[in-house]
DNA sequence: TCATTCATGCAAAACAAATTGCAGCTACAA
DNA sequence: TTGTAGCTGCAATTTGTTTTGCATGAATGA
């Protein structure tokens, strides 16, 4: 049997070979186009039953394209699908997608009415009793370890920074690329991990996790929709969506997350928080103006 | 065989039976969760070569979380990919829950309130001619400098990792810290210097302004209104409120500033930006999938 | 009308995946 | 040390999927 380029498309595949197609074949095609990423996942015997034709023809169909048997043109079909990236929504066209709605009343507008409908979501998928659980392992823990990869960096960052401010050990691995297993050597189960995960979870992060199961140390995680779990998997979990209506790459959810949980600590704490606060302020008024 | 609730997560699922989990389930897992989209494209057997253990660990694992047998977990999995990318629950049961937490005033819902009331200010303050003043000197700039410090260098990482992937060759100093000298080596007219500052400017940012100035960069800066002046002055301000009704130390306002002219840059540059954006996750898809 | 060609379904055979009993092994407790 | 429980891989079995030879029937053209 020739054998498939690999670069050649379903399409130009499909378009070369037109004129030796059957009207089985067609019934088959439009099953198979219908739903691709389904028509991936399933076998020769479910498409053709959906199709109401025999399996055969599932088959013969696969031969007449060039394929060696039905299993070769399945694995080419997944192959266009993961990295065509049909993958609903590429970053691109989420982007591309935005440009042309913002017209209506300004860029900046329609970025500001996205956020607030992302934030309007939030409140139906978490409640005060998620952030209040997250806040009372942060309180009782002995240390933070923050860790976030990409765009969640920005974010582990953040909550680090204002962890100690607020008189916490807290600490953020990623600052420590290279060196995080010193950063780790003294992970306790009186420690806490709090991971940060928005789409599939880098391998750092199961490690992490891994590792803090290992140790007994309490587990938190913030993830959105687009995140695969992670594994082991961690204590407590809150999982916010940063989806369709808001501007995509946006940390606006997880923020006020994280923000709701900084505050809903200091409420818990006994003034430990608002004395480190204070204290910080003092400190730093006492700095010559330009220090951090 | 006790049935799977059709609502349960995988991550309840295995959380739920986290302790009766072996070695090698965790082996299975790990592969599993790395790639969830293969794994449900894959069967069983290739799962298993794939985390190197036995076929039947597979068959194994599935019947552990209560799945009849293999295929009943693949099932699943395809399940939870297709619907947890698409919008889950209907609109009516989102609009339901909404009514019974539409009440209560907790913690989250104050912070959501304030964050909106922000947004919305900021509506007020800021223009679309001046997201894209920013965007418009972004797009000719030869190389982009970006420093924040404080809670402003997240921004300033996110920032520098956004423009990254959208095509320019954007560097976040704070980075660099200790090497800034080396990183600013070749500043240059063409160049852009964006600063981000929320309280009194760090000595770094003032020192990085007369630097730019001297050389004739453009210096663009986002501010907000706590934050004294700029000296020397930046050719391009965009100063924010963060104030009273959100939550001070947030970075919602900024961030959707930021967001818009990210936005808006992607309109401007004849598809540089969306281009860069569709190379990146090409490449990405190529790469093993616990890469960054 | 008849012969030829080709698409299709059927059914049997070949192949592949999933399942399960069994035995070896390890970890842990008595 | 010995016994027990439980995990794991192997191999045989069961179950499911794919392939192919064959028969039927429809369409085309001589």
């Amino acid at each position: 049997m020739n054998e498939i380029a690999p670069t050649s498309s379903l399409d130009t595949l499909l378009s070369r070979n037109a004129d030796r197609l059957t009207a089985t074949d067609s019934r088959l095609l439009k099953v198979l186009l219908q739903d691709p990423m389904r028509a991936a996942i399933e076998n020769g015997k479910e498409i053709s039953d959906r199709a109401g034709v025999h399996p055969a023809s599932a088959v013969r169909l696969a031969q007449r394209l060039g394929f060696d048997g039905y299993p070769a043109f399945r694995a080419f079909l997944c192959a266009n699908l993961t990295e065509g990236g049909r993958d609903f929504g590429t970053a691109s066209a989420r982007m591309a997608a935005r440009l042309v709605r913002a017209e209506e009343g300004g860029l900046l507008a329609s970025v500001i009415r996205g956020e607030i409908a992302s934030l309007e979501r939030l409140r139906l998928m978490v409640t005060d009793a998620d952030i209040r659980t997250f806040s009372n392992r942060l309180c009782e823990a002995r240390r933070i370890y923050l860790l976030g990869q990409g765009h969640a960096a920005s974010l582990s960052r953040l909550v680090a920074l204002r962890l100690k401010r607020s008189g916490y050990d807290a600490r953020d691995l990623d600052a420590e690329r290279g060196a995080m297993a010193m950063a780790l050597r003294g992970l306790a189960p009186a420690d806490v991990v709090w991971l940060f995960s928005f789409r599939a979870p880098h391998a750092a992060i199961l490690s992490l996790a891994d590792l803090a199961h290992s140790q007994n140390a309490t587990v938190l995680a913030l993830t959105d929709e687009a995140s695969a779990p992670i594994w082991p998997a961690p204590h407590h979990l809150i999982r916010v969506s940063r989806g369709e209506a808001g501007e995509p790459q946006s940390l606006t959810v997880p923020m006020a997350v994280v923000n709701a949980v900084i505050l809903d600590l200091a409420g818990i704490d006994d003034g430990r928080s608002l004395a480190a606060l204070e204290e910080y302020r003092k400190f730093r008024s006492k700095l010559p103006p330009d220090w951090n």
